[in-house]
This record gives C-alpha cells, sequence and structure tokens, in this order.
DNA sequence: TTAAACTTTCAGAAACTTCTGAAAGTTCGT
DNA sequence: ACGAACTTTCAGAAGTTTCTGAAAGTTTAA
C-alpha cells in the first residue's frame, strides 16, 4: 500500500485532529485513508500503510464500526475483510455529531435534571440553581434544536445554510405573516 | 472553602466532561466552581475547594484568560486576585463554540485549501481531491453559518431555535414568495 | 530597603492513553 | 479433524498529559 504524498498530509493532519474530535490519532488516520480511497482496504494494507500494528488496526477498526462510520466487504476468492468509508460526506458530518452529542451533551443534561430536582438547601445553592437552569435549558434547545436540523435532508439543511444572513428576515418575514404568536419573550 | 454536595457533583462532572469539551479536569472544575458561585473566589479558595495545588490554580485560571472566560477583580484591602465567570450562559457558549472552532477546523480547512490547490498526479489522487472538496465545502458552510448565527442576539436564536420543525416550513414559504430563486442545485 | 503577601514557573512525579506483538481465537477448505 | 489464513485480545512498553511543590518573581506597605 503505497500513499501519495499530497494523501500523506491529509492522513496525518487527520492523526492529528483526530484528538480534537474525539477519537485518537490511530482511528483519525484511519478514517482519512479510508474516506480518500475509492476501493476497500484491507486491514494489513491499513497497518503497513499507516505503519502501524495489525492489533492497533484491529481496535481501531472496531472503534470506527461503533461510530458506524466504516462498512466491510469481501472480495471473492479471498478471505480478508475489507474495509471502506460509508455514505456521503453529509452523513459522516451527521454520524460525528450525533455521537459527540451522545457523548459530551446528554450525560450534562441528565445530570443537571437530577441536580435542579434537589431542593436548595441553602442561598449559595439556590443561585447555583439559577444557573444551573440556565445551563439546562441552553444544552435542551440546542440539542432539540440539533435533532431538528439533522431531520432535514442535506438539500434543504443546505439551502437553510446558504441562506446566511437571511435567517434574520426569514424572521421578520415570519413576524409579519403571523404577528400574533407570542415572540417576545425575554430570555 | 466548602461547597454543597450538590454543588459537588456539577463541578466533579464539568470537570470529568472538560476533556471531552476541550480543556482538561481542573480547567472544567474551576470554571463550573467559579459559574455557580456568585461572590468572586481566589486562588487559595480554588485550590482548597478543589484539593489541587496552587500552581494548577495558576495555570488553569491562565487558561480560562485565554479563553476569555473569567474576570479578576480585587477587594478593598486584600491583595489577593479574586476570580469570576464573566458573562451570560450564552456568551459562554458563544466563546466555546468559537474557540473549539478555531482549533478543530480552522486548521483543517486550510489543509484542505493547499491541498486543493495541487494538481493531482494519479486516478488515485483524482478520487481523493473529490473527497477533500466535498470535506471542504461541507466545512466552509457550517463555518460561515456558525458566524451567522453567532452574529444574532441572544433573543434572535432563541427564537430561531425555538421554530424547530417550522424551520422546513419556512423555506417553502419562501419558495412561494420568491420562486424565482435558484434553489435546485443538485448536491 | 526590607520583608511580608501574594503569584508564576518549571523540573520531575504521577496518572492516563495509546500502541505493540505474541498468544489465543475463529473460520474455512480439504 | 487438521492446519492455513486470517482476526482479536491483552499485558506491559512507550508516549503524552497533567499535577505538585519548591524556588523564583512581583507588588505593596512601612
Amino acid at each position: 500500500m503505497n500513499i501519495s504524498t499530497q494523501n500523506q498530509s491529509f492522513i496525518y493532519h487527520f492523526g492529528e485532529m483526530g484528538s480534537r474530535w474525539g477519537f485518537n490519532r490511530t482511528v483519525g488516520q484511519m478514517y482519512a485513508l479510508l474516506v480518500i480511497t475509492e476501493a476497500p482496504v484491507c486491514a494489513n494494507d491499513l497497518a503497513s500503510g499507516l505503519n502501524i500494528s495489525r492489533g492497533n488496526v484491529s481496535m481501531s477498526i472496531k472503534e470506527l464500526q461503533s461510530w458506524q462510520l466504516i462498512q466491510m466487504s469481501h472480495i471473492p476468492g479471498d478471505r480478508k475483510e475489507y474495509y471502506s468509508s460509508i455514505g456521503s460526506i453529509w452523513d459522516m458530518a451527521n454520524t460525528v455529531f450525533k455521537e459527540r452529542r451522545k457523548r459530551e451533551i446528554d450525560p450534562t443534561l441528565s445530570l443537571l435534571r437530577a441536580s435542579l430536582l434537589e431542593k436548595p438547601t441553602d442561598a449559595g445553592d439556590e443561585y447555583s440553581q439559577t444557573k444551573m437552569q440556565e445551563i439546562h435549558d441552553l444544552l435542551e434547545m440546542v440539542t432539540e434544536w440539533a435533532a431538528e436540523l439533522q431531520r432535514l435532508n442535506p438539500e434543504q439543511l443546505s439551502r437553510l445554510m446558504k441562506l446566511g444572513a437571511g435567517v434574520s428576515k426569514m424572521l421578520s418575514v415570519k413576524d409579519q405573516l403571523f404577528p400574533n404568536k407570542k415572540n417576545s419573550e425575554s430570555n
């Protein structure tokens, strides 16, 4: 398995970014390699191409599978397992978002919910509960919104994003169309 | 400095989540403590309250300052420096988003831009470049959109988010109002 | 000046994460 | 049943990050 210099730098970059994106170097490199390689790649080629041990490849494959980012396939007459990245770039972004929400936001939300059920015992607790409530509400709103956006198809999403500054105009159009709706909540 | 059990669990949780959010345990705990404590807290109290060394407090304060999340103040007749969290929860979320974008997306975008300027040398490179282009376009769109959203004030943002599913209806309303606009790009 | 009251720095210790490679496990054709 | 071709596991090595605490630095007041 030999990899062009251009692709090398992409792969190494993904490895380095990996830790910032929530997975480790090897997982990042492997995924990068699979994304930019059209044909499925076997475990041995991953190991030799990235200069890592066969064991590491096996563990990283498991990780990528748990993120639902890769797919396994076979070549007739060959017992090796071949791997390739799954779905479009949009799907990948979706998967990564969903996964990160699960790891980064959901646990905090449930902790906050539990905390907010307890009665504050002193003045300090009262202040801290109002802050926790604010964080809770913010996280909940963002979570729900993200779920909403993920329900749109890529075409709609892309249109919404390209609207750019238009979103604020859209809000005022909405006001003109439905001026009855409550929208002067003081947050 | 003594901390109620309820607040303890919030603080420890933030410590644990810290690494997933892009900072370390101590930074997470210190920030949590400062958010839920109304009165400014001095470095010694942070150290004793969280059971960490004075040196660690000093380094973590620097980190929080670089994220622009905390503020320093003084009490007349006292030479110690007192710290408190800055701004509303919205401001905090904004700051964290911006900072993460800077660390997690911007470097990848510039690498991709550089890569895409190079001429592909073989068929494999050609495929990988189309993939890189897709990732580039996606990241760029998301980045621009995020910047757009950050320009809205909290009230507008909150309204937009509460629109929820309404957002797709909005798009069709827009189509009816301005059917001339190009929106059938095949992505 | 001096010294007390504070903050910062940084070398090395502790804790944590990742990686290797040999051994164990699985699957399949004969 | 056997063994060849593969994959997985996991103990401990290597690498990385975080933390401590003693020493150095800074500020202020007398």
